[in-house]
DNA sequence: GTATTTGTGACAATAGTTGTCACTATTATA
DNA sequence: TATAATAGTGACAACTATTGTCACAAATAC
C-alpha cells in the first residue's frame, strides 16, 4: 500500500478509534512502528489534534475533531449545503452544543473561490426566515438526549403563575415557527402530551428510579402515534374558501383532515378532540370569512361566545 | 515539494480553473509533463471527475463536480451540518437545480461509523418543521438569478381569476412558513412590492430592453428599505397580553413595533401603511382577547365591521 | 501538412520510505 | 524499587517510489 493511501486510512482509523497504541496500528497495517510513529507525526502537521501519553495504559488519542475525507461536491451541492446551515443561525438555542457558525466557516474556508464568490453573490439574496423569538430553550440537549437514549426527565413545567414537576420520557424535539416543541410520555397524565419547551423551567435526568416506558415505536416520523389516546372525539366539518384552504395548509394539525376541490376551495373534515376547541374557535374566527365551522355545534357555540366578547371590547 | 502535498495542490488548482492544458500545470508546479500526467490520471482515480480533449485548443477540464479538502469537524459540526441539509427536504421547491438529498447522502456516507451511528440515532428525534404546502413554485432559479445579476424578469402575476403582466427587477428571495416570497421593484407600480412566488405564473429573462434600475443597495438584509416608499401612513397601537406577545413574534412585520414588559405583555407601536388595514383587522381579530387595539381609529372600525359579518354569518 | 495537444512505455537518476537497532524518557503497577 | 508498557529520536542501509528524458502514437484544428 502506498504512504498517501495509507495516510488516509490512518486518518479514518484514528478518527474511528480514538484510542489506540502505536502497536496496535503498526499490526494493523503491517507495518513497522518507526513508520507509524513517522506517519502520526505528518497526520499531526496535517492538522488532526492528536495527543499522546506515556507509560502503559498510555497510548494516542484523537482530541474532539474527526477528519472528513476529501468530498466531490458539484457546485449546486455545495452551495445547498451552504445556505442550509446559514438557515440554522435564525435559531437562537439549538440542541447542539457547538455553534453551528464555526461549522460554517470552516466550510466557507476551504470552499474554492469560485464557490465562495457565488455564495457571496447569493449571501443577500436568498435566505430561509423563521420567527425569530425572544422565549428561551435551554433544555434542548437534555430532553433530545432522553428522546435517544429513552431516559426519563423530572422537568418544572407551567406559566408564570403556576409551575407543577413532572416526570416525562421525551419522544423527540422539533422546532416549528420559531418554537421548540417536545412530544413525551408524561408519567403524570399517564399519556403522550406536546409541551413548549420555553415553558420547561428546569430539567434534569431523574435519579428516583423510575422505569422507562418502552416507546421505542414511537419517533417523530410517526406522528399519528403521538395524538393522546384517552380524549373525547367529535366531528369537525369546515367550508373553506381558497384563501382559507391556503392558510390551512400552513397549520400542522389540519394535514390530515384538509381536503382541496378543483377550483381552489375547499373543507376541513375530521375528528377533533374536545379539548381543543378553545384553540380552534380562535383559530378559525382569525380566518375570518374564508372559513365557515358548519359542526360541531359546541365550536360554532364557542367562536359565538368569543365574538360577541370582542364585539363588547369593541363597543 | 513532496508528492501528497503537489496531489492536494492540484485538487485545488484544477477545481479552481475548470480549463487548463499539462504544460500549463507543469510551469506552475515546476515539473516535468510527465510528471503532471501521471499525477492527472491518480487525481481521476481518486475520483475527481478529469475530461480531456486532444489537439489544439484541447485540453483537461474538470466536470461538474469540485472537491473539497480534507475538513477537521468536531462531531457536533458534522451532525449540524447534517440536520441542518436534513431540514432543507421539507422544501418540495429550491432555486438550486440539484437535489439536496443527493449532497446529504454523500456527506453522510463519507462520514465515520460512530458519527453516522450518532445521526442514526437522532435522525428521527430531532426535526425543523416547516408547513408543507400545495404551492407550486418552479420560477425560484430565475428569479434568485435575476437577482443576483439585477436582471429584468418578465411575469405574469395573480390569482386564479386575473393575471397581469409585469416587469420586476428582484431583490431576493425568502422562504417563510412554507412560501416563498419574492420582494422585488415593480415598473409597473414603479415601486418595491412583495411578490408570492406561488402566484407567479411565468418568469422569463426581459427582453424588450428595460434598462434595470440601480439597486445595488437594496438586498435581504437590508430590510427597511425594502418598504414601499409611497404610501399613506398611520400611527398603529396595539394592547398585547403574554400570549399577544407570543403571536406577535412569529409576525415578521411586527418585530420592529413589538415592545415587551417586564410581566410578559407588551404592545405594538409604529407606523402602518393604510393599505395594511383589512391584513391587520383580520390578524387582530385572530388574536381574540389576546389584542386591543387603540388606534387607529379606521382599524378599529374595521375590526367592527367584519365581527359584525361573522356574527351574522353565526347567527 | 503542421502545430498542438493528450497519452504510453522504457529506463536511469534521484528522492523518499521503511525497517532495524540502539537508545532515552515517562509512568502505572506489582 | 524493579518491571513492563508506552512514546519518542537518531542513524543507516535496503528498498521503493518518483521523476525527467526521450521516443513515439494518436487525434484534431487550422
Amino acid at each position: 500500500m502506498s504512504k498517501s493511501k495509507r495516510l488516509m486510512d490512518l486518518m479514518m482509523t484514528v478518527n474511528r478509534k480514538k484510542k489506540f497504541t502505536v502497536k496496535e496500528l503498526a499490526t494493523e497495517f503491517n507495518v513497522s512502528t518507526r513508520t507509524i510513529l513517522r506517519d502520526l507525526q505528518e497526520l499531526s502537521e496535517l492538522g488532526v489534534p492528536l495527543y499522546s501519553e506515556v507509560g502503559p495504559h498510555g497510548g494516542y488519542q484523537v482530541l474532539n475533531e474527526r477528519i472528513l475525507p476529501p468530498i466531490a461536491f458539484t457546485e449546486e451541492e455545495a452551495v445547498a449545503i451552504f445556505f442550509a446551515c446559514h438557515a440554522l443561525r435564525h435559531y437562537a438555542y439549538l440542541p447542539f452544543e457547538t455553534e453551528s457558525s464555526s461549522a460554517l466557516s470552516k466550510f466557507y474556508f476551504y470552499m474554492s473561490g469560485d464557490v465562495r464568490d457565488r455564495i457571496d453573490e447569493m449571501k443577500n439574496r436568498i435566505d430561509f426566515v423563521i420567527p425569530s423569538r425572544q422565549a428561551k430553550f435551554p433544555y434542548l440537549s437534555i430532553l433530545l438526549d432522553g428522546a435517544i437514549r429513552q431516559k426519563v426527565i423530572r422537568i418544572e413545567y407551567g406559566s408564570r403563575e403556576s409551575v407543577s414537576a413532572r416526570l416525562i420520557q421525551p419522544v423527540g424535539i422539533y422546532a416549528s415557527s420559531g418554537l421548540w416543541y417536545c412530544p413525551a410520555y408524561c408519567f403524570l397524565r399517564e399519556d403522550i402530551r406536546l409541551f413548549r419547551c420555553d415553558r420547561i423551567r428546569s430539567a434534569v435526568e431523574d435519579t428516583s428510579g423510575t422505569q422507562p416506558r418502552d416507546l421505542r415505536h414511537l419517533h417523530l416520523g410517526n406522528r399519528e402515534a403521538l395524538l393522546p389516546s384517552e380524549q373525547q372525539f367529535t366531528s369537525l366539518y369546515v367550508e373553506l374558501s381558497e384563501e382559507g384552504v391556503h392558510r390551512c395548509e400552513a397549520e400542522y394539525w389540519s394535514a390530515t383532515k384538509l381536503h382541496r376541490r378543483e377550483d381552489g376551495t375547499g373543507w376541513l373534515e375530521g375528528r377533533m378532540p374536545k379539548g381543543d376547541i378553545p384553540f380552534l374557535a380562535q383559530f378559525f374566527i382569525g380566518l375570518g370569512t374564508d372559513a365557515t365551522v358548519k359542526c360541531p355545534p359546541e365550536l360554532i357555540d364557542d367562536i359565538k361566545r368569543r365574538l360577541a366578547e370582542l364585539m363588547a371590547r369593541y363597543g
